[in-house]
DNA sequence: AGGCTAATGACAGCCGCTGACAGTTGACAA
DNA sequence: TTGTCAACTGTCAGCGGCTGTCATTAGCCT
């Protein structure tokens, strides 16, 4: 639906390989900056709290920078998050084929966190990433942008679904009611890990698995036949 | 979570009864001929297109106005929306108790998309409220706004239904988990009725009927086993 | 009629964001 | 090395969403 220009972004690995020129070095380093102060700020004093002339004064560049790197000051939050999402799509496009939908779905999300560790920290640090988890799921404005960015994935994760099982996402509904249900619920389950104390990433696997083991019980017919 | 402040919204009924005053009257119709003129102006030319100016232009106030009977330019476009939410909360609210969870569920949207007609049109035409939950989908600020509502909506509906199943939200996950699934499901079918063909309310009642047969299919093991 | 208060308009100003243009600095070839 | 080109950046001006403030208007009540 929406492809990013070609130009914008690598589109190719999760952790982009350092560049060769010293012009494309120094752009990674500006980025980076700016990704790392604007995180910083969101993180410490707020989102809506941090003007964008703030962030490009912690890095010393000019507003018209900041906006050159990234389309929007919400841009610059979900920088990592993108990663991470790519990084599950690889996963799921790796799982063998005989496996059935739900569980693949589940093996490479709980795989994708086992990863992405080494991947994130070359940009950022780990558990400034967690913070800007935590800070998305607080904040209103960036909620709304997360919900959209996922229903984004959802189509792309329903055709990859449908091919594996031989289906054409048009004419049967069960990949993307699929993909939906299972949506639905790594949402949840993000709200409920940011709400709560462990902020670590294994305490994200946990919580992951946990809900996704009641997703078919829950949807059975009466709960308390069981 | 975020509860809005006491007096900005009746909170009572989807229809908010015909004031008494001659005051309230008028702040009524202001209120409707703006709604009115954003949403024509809105679907007509687009969201990001129309400028607050040009609303209150249609309507002639001044740009202050607008901004003290919406907090901002998107709540214009939800206002309608907010209705038909509380329209499905309440039928789900009076659902016979021993209906297992998704049954109540699938019978209170439909039931709601049967009965807010009325409602609707005493402030909008129908049929605008339609072409704006078309926007809705084909914008993705709006969009993004959307779900972020509907997540809100997810917490309550949430604990309704672990109410009518006598359990704690916290410490039975399945009544999210189920409401989590529910609720993806039926953010996928908006998308998919607004980019049909068909904008009838028949239309979506059909296809939401359609999509929610699905769930518990799409969820089984092996979908070639069936 | 006249005072009280809610609703509105007018104005100034902040912030996110964009277009245009000019200056600077790496890349690359002669 | 040097000159040229293209990319990156800074500066400036300006639009649109949104807010605070204060004066003005208009329904309400006695």
């Amino acid at each position: 639906m929406t492809p990013p220009p070609p130009e914008s972004k690598p589109a190719s690995s999760p952790a982009p390989a350092p560049p060769a020129g010293l012009r494309e070095r120094k752009k990674r380093r500006t980025r980076d900056a700016l990704l790392r102060a604007a995180l910083e700020l969101f993180t410490s004093q707020g989102y809506e709290q941090t003007t964008v002339d703030e962030i490009v004064d912690a890095v010393d560049v000019s507003q018209r920078t900041f906006f050159r790197y990234f389309a929007n000051k919400e841009e610059a939050v979900f920088a990592v998050q993108e990663m991470v999402e790519r990084q599950f799509v690889e996963q799921l496009r790796a799982r063998p084929p005989h496996e059935p939908p739900l569980q693949a779905l589940r093996a490479a999300v709980l795989d994708a966190w086992n990863t992405i560790g080494d991947s994130i920290e070359q940009v950022v640090p780990v558990e400034l990433h967690m913070r800007t988890f935590q800070l998305i799921e607080s904040t209103p404005a960036l909620l709304a942008v997360q919900m959209r960015r996922s229903i984004e994935t959802e189509e792309e994760v329903a055709r990859i679904i449908a091919a594996r099982e031989g289906l054409d996402v048009d004419a049967d509904p069960r990949p993307r009611v699929a993909v939906a249900a299972f949506s639905g619920v790594m949402r949840m389950t993000g709200r409920l890990w940011g709400a709560g104390e462990d902020l670590s990433v294994e305490s994200m696997r946990v919580v992951t698995a946990a809900q996704l083991d009641e997703l078919v019980p829950a949807l059975a017919g009466d709960w308390r036949a069981g």
